[in-house]
RNA sequence: GGCGGGUUGCCCGAGCGGCCAAUGGGAGGGGACUGUAAAUCCCCCGGCUUAUGCCUUCGAAGGUUCAAAUCCUUCACCCGCCA
């Protein structure tokens, strides 16, 4: 089964152009791009879907070069937007760049001889461009008949409008494509369904100015199957970056999949091979209740994403504080480690003990001591695994484990720990 | 530049002087049922030291009024038509 194959048994394969050819292509090494523009401190979920199709096709012996879009995050891009989005500064931008890169940098192998992995900025040759370089030598390649058929323009034209800014982000995106084309003789383009029309217009590019051919191939947006957007959550997105999302979080986001997406995550983000997949697929049929499809998919993009490390402490963490009724039965080093995972707050030994809403509040699960209360009114309020039910209740100091921890609680899954210092 | 329409809570969207913290839907939260799943049903959903209490919200700033999301003025932004 080559490459292309296997990508579309994945549902990794919106559209391309000529497939054969691109089947043909890639039995020999070849170099291809994705775009990732700043448009956030961190990548997110989301983004993973297409980088990881990176990953695969370096590890099937192909050049991967990621493109961290310097000058393209500072103009916007229309694509899968109803309006306009809003400047960030020039700071702002050059910081996310560096996020970005090192966090791109994590799913891409450098030092192999054969085919290492490439980062480039796209600001390197767009800050040297004249404005009229730019118009005559580019623009003048393209059709501004064209250019507002593609959808990303048109629906703008439809609903908010447009500024001559994101119209022209098409422009730039093609001539990052045919930068990579002469730079690198890079020959394919990859990116999300929504990046059809942009990917399509740098081809144009390409063929005009260097008669050159190239190709095209965009991965689908991925939704689940009640159709909802993919990777928000109630907390918002899932971000890479541990500080923005902890790992734990990221771990349950994972283990707390729908049944009916499960397997097709494990296609989407782990480098399973078919045959291990059907054999979760069959298991997870058998006995759903045991969720072993959830668990590897947790553990494999966790330990993908965050480490090996960070992988086994989040998993051994919820494993001690979930389901078992009785945390006291937890030894002090267990119960210290699973906590460090957790969302928490600290108290002074001296201090007397706040009522369970506040401390929860302190935690920063709930936004405001309201919602704590609503909370503790609705009966999802826990300590240590027992329902909280007065609104004013405060733990006593005998209640904390080991002297000095407490678990709260919020509905079944939320947790979030109190220390005493 | 002219004329007209618009800006409401996380999102969509009602309200058009008092009964408005503001109808409804979606998203979200809690409970029951479960498997840390889904579906279903019930409850909640601005904040505060929980209060027949106070505070802050209906683009911004002023004004009229006992009383304004609702009326007036100016400003900002968006949309449409015309130039």
């Amino acid at each position: 089964m080559n490459l292309i194959q296997d990508l579309r048994w994945r549902g990794l394969v919106a559209q391309s152009t000529d497939e054969k050819a691109l089947a043909e292509a890639v039995k020999k090494p070849i170099t291809l791009y994705i775009g990732f523009d700043p448009t956030a401190p961190s990548l997110h979920v989301g983004n993973l879907v297409v980088l990881l199709v990176l990953r695969r096709f370096q590890l099937a012996g192909h050049n991967p070069i990621a493109l961290v879009g310097g000058a393209t995050g500072l103009v916007g891009d229309p694509s899968g937007r109803n309006d306009e989005r809003t400047l960030n500064s020039n700071d702002v931008i050059e910081g996310w760049v560096k996020g970005i890169r090192i966090q791109l940098s994590a799913f891409l192998d450098f030092e192999t001889r054969v085919n290492p992995a490439l980062i480039v900025n796209n600001l390197d040759w767009t800050s040297p461009l004249s404005v009229i370089e730019f118009l005559r030598d580019i623009g003048k390649h393209f059709s501004v008949n064209q250019m507002l058929a593609k959808d990303s323009v048109a629906a703008r034209l439809e609903s908010g409008g447009i500024s001559y800014t994101e119209f022209s982000y098409q422009v730039l995106q093609s001539y990052d494509y045919l930068e990579l084309f002469r730079r690198n003789s890079c020959t394919l383009q990859i990116g999300g369904s929504d990046q059809w029309g942009n990917i399509v217009a740098g081809l144009d590019l390409i063929r005009r100015v260097e008669s050159g051919n190239a190709h095209a191939l965009t991965v689908p947006l991925l939704t689940k199957s009640d159709g909802s957007k993919f990777g928000k959550t109630a907390g918002g997105n899932i971000w890479l970056d541990p500080t923005m999302t902890s790992p734990y979080a990221f771990f349950q986001f994972w283990l707390n999949s729908e049944d009916k997406d499960v397997i097709n995550f494990l296609k989407v983000f782990s480098f399973k091979s078919q045959e291990q997949i059907s054999e979760l697929e069959k298991s997870h049929a058998q006995n759903p209740g045991l969720r072993q499809a959830h668990r590897e998919l947790a553990r494999e993009v966790t330990t993908l994403v965050h480490g090996a490390d960070a992988a086994v402490r989040v998993e051994s963490a919820a494993q001690a504080l979930f389901g078992q009724g009785d945390l006291t039965a937890l030894d002090e080093p267990t119960l210290a480690s699973a906590l460090a995972e957790l969302p928490r707050t600290t108290i002074s030994k001296n201090q007397e003990i706040p009522s369970w809403v506040d401390l929860l509040a302190a935690t920063g699960v709930v936004e405001s001591k309201s919602a704590a209360r609503r909370v503790v009114r609705d009966g999802g309020a826990y300590l240590n695994n027992e329902r909280v039910t007065s609104p004013d209740y405060a733990p006593s100091k005998s209640e904390f484990l080991c002297g000095k921890y407490a678990v709260l609680r919020k509905g079944k899954r939320d947790l979030a720990a109190v220390e005493i210092i």
